[in-house]
DNA sequence: CACAATTGTGCAGTCCCTGCAAAGTTGCAG
DNA sequence: CTGCAACTTTGCAGGGACTGCACAATTGTG
C-alpha cells in the first residue's frame, strides 16, 4: 500500500535514500544532540554527499522531523475516507487516529527515537505535525472539501489548526509520561485531547477545588 | 504603563535599540521580502553593530516577529486577572482580546506591516504567537495556576495549544480578508474562532448542502 | 548502443550565528 | 570629579547551514 508496484528502479532508489538520510539523522540526533551533528555526518552515515543531503531536505531538522512527502495526501484521502454519518471533528479524530496507528505500525523504533529528540529540543514540536506547514494545509483541503466549505473558510482552517494542536499535545504528554508508570498509548492521548476539544473545552474534566468552588477562592 | 518611571538611563537605551531594530527589520522584510535582508542590512538600519544584533534577537526571524519579553508574562497576568465567574476558556477569550487590543492600539503600523509580511512568508506564522514557545508556555501555565491543575495536565496544555491555534487562524483570515471588502476587526476573528472552539467545533455553522444530510445523522 | 532525462557530486560563495576579548558607557561610592 | 565595578557594544575569527552552477554518473527508452 505503501509501496507501489509499479515504481522504477529510480524512485526505490529515491526512497531509499531518502529513508537512509532520515534514519542516520534521527538515530545520530538522539544520540549527540541536535548541534553535535552536522550535515557532513548525516550524508556520511547515510553514504551520500553533503550536497545530495539538500536535494532531499531543505533544512537539517526536516531530515530528523520531515514526514515524507505523501503524508499531507494520505492524511487527506484519510479524512474524506470516513463514513458520512461522522461529524467532521470526529472523521478528523478517526482519521489521526488511523494514520498514527499506521505510521507506528510501521517504523515504530524511528518513532520512538523521534520522540526522544522532540523531548530534548522542545523547539522542533512545531514541525512533529509540519505546524502550518504542507500536512496541515492538506489536512485542511480534506476538512474543506468534506463539508463542501471553501479551505480559507474559519471552520476547516480551525478545525485542522486545532487537530494539529490536539496533536501536538498528545505528543508531548505522550514522551512525557512515558518514562514514568503510567504507559498510555499515543492513540489514547490523541483520543482523550480530541474529545476535549470536541467537548468544547469544558471547564475542568476532574479539577479539585473547580467548578463552584471556584468563585470561593480568590486567586491574584 | 509601557515605561516605568525608575527605570535608568541603561534600560531606556536597551528598549530603544531594540525598538530600532525590531521596527527596522519589519519595515525592511516588508519592502524587499525576507531573504532579501540580512542582518547586516537591519543592523545598519538601526545604527548597531551586527554583533550587536544577536544581542537582542536570536535568530533574523525573531526580529520580524518575535514578541516583546514580557508578553507571556503580561498574558499570564491577564487570564488570571479575569473574573472568576468566568470559565477558564472565556478567560482566555478575554485575556487574548484584551491583549490584542493594547497591542494594536500601541503600535497600529508596526502591527500592520508584521501582518503583510506574514502574509508573504507564511512560514513565519508558527511565530506570530511563537507557537511552542515562551509565550504559550506563559498562557498554558496561567491557565494551569487558574484552574489548580499542573502546567502539565492535559487541559492547561490543550487549551493553551488550542488558543495559539485560533490566534493563528484569526490572524491568517484577518491578513487575507483586509483586502476585501469586509474589513472584519482581528478581535472579532478572534472571538469567533474562540468562539467556534468552545462549541465543540460542531460541525459546519454554514454549509451550504451539508446541514440535511449530517443532521439526520448523530455524532459519535 | 546511442540518446534523453534524471540524479549525485564538487566547488565557490553568501549568510547566519557564536565565543572571545578588547574597547566604550553607565552607575555609584568615595 | 575621580576611580572602580558592572554592563553593553564592537571587531574578529570561525564553524556550519544552505544555494547556484557546472559536470559526472546512472537510469529509462528506442
Amino acid at each position: 500500500m505503501t509501496t507501489q508496484a509499479a515504481e522504477g528502479l529510480r524512485d526505490r532508489k529515491k526512497r531509499q535514500t531518502r529513508a537512509a538520510l532520515s534514519h542516520a539523522a534521527v538515530r545520530l540526533v538522539a544520540e549527540h544532540g541536535l548541534d553535535h551533528v552536522t550535515v557532513e555526518d548525516i550524508s556520511a552515515a547515510a553514504d551520500v554527499s553533503p550536497r545530495t543531503f539538500f536535494n532531499y531536505f531543505a533544512t537539517k531538522e526536516d531530515a530528523v522531523l520531515g514526514p515524507d512527502p505523501d503524508t499531507g495526501p494520505r492524511v487527506r484521502a484519510r479524512v474524506l475516507a470516513q463514513p458520512a454519518e461522522l461529524s467532521a471533528a470526529a472523521a478528523v479524530r478517526e482519521a489521526l487516529s488511523a494514520e498514527v496507528a499506521a505510521v507506528v505500525a510501521e517504523d515504530r523504533e524511528l518513532w520512538l527515537r523521534r520522540m526522544c529528540v522532540v523531548q530534548q529540543h522542545p523547539v522542533l514540536l512545531a514541525k512533529v505535525f509540519s505546524g502550518g506547514e504542507a500536512v496541515e494545509r492538506e489536512l485542511v483541503a480534506g476538512i474543506a472539501e468534506r463539508v463542501g466549505l471553501p479551505a480559507d473558510d474559519t471552520y476547516p482552517l480551525l478545525l485542522g489548526a486545532a487537530a494539529g494542536a490536539a496533536f501536538r499535545v498528545a505528543v508531548v504528554r505522550w514522551s512525557s509520561v512515558r518514562w514514568s508508570s503510567t504507559a498510555a498509548s499515543l492513540q489514547d492521548l490523541l483520543a482523550e485531547a480530541v474529545d476535549m476539544l470536541a467537548g468544547g473545552l469544558a471547564d475542568p474534566p476532574s479539577a479539585q477545588s473547580q467548578s463552584q468552588s471556584r468563585a470561593t477562592s480568590p486567586q491574584s
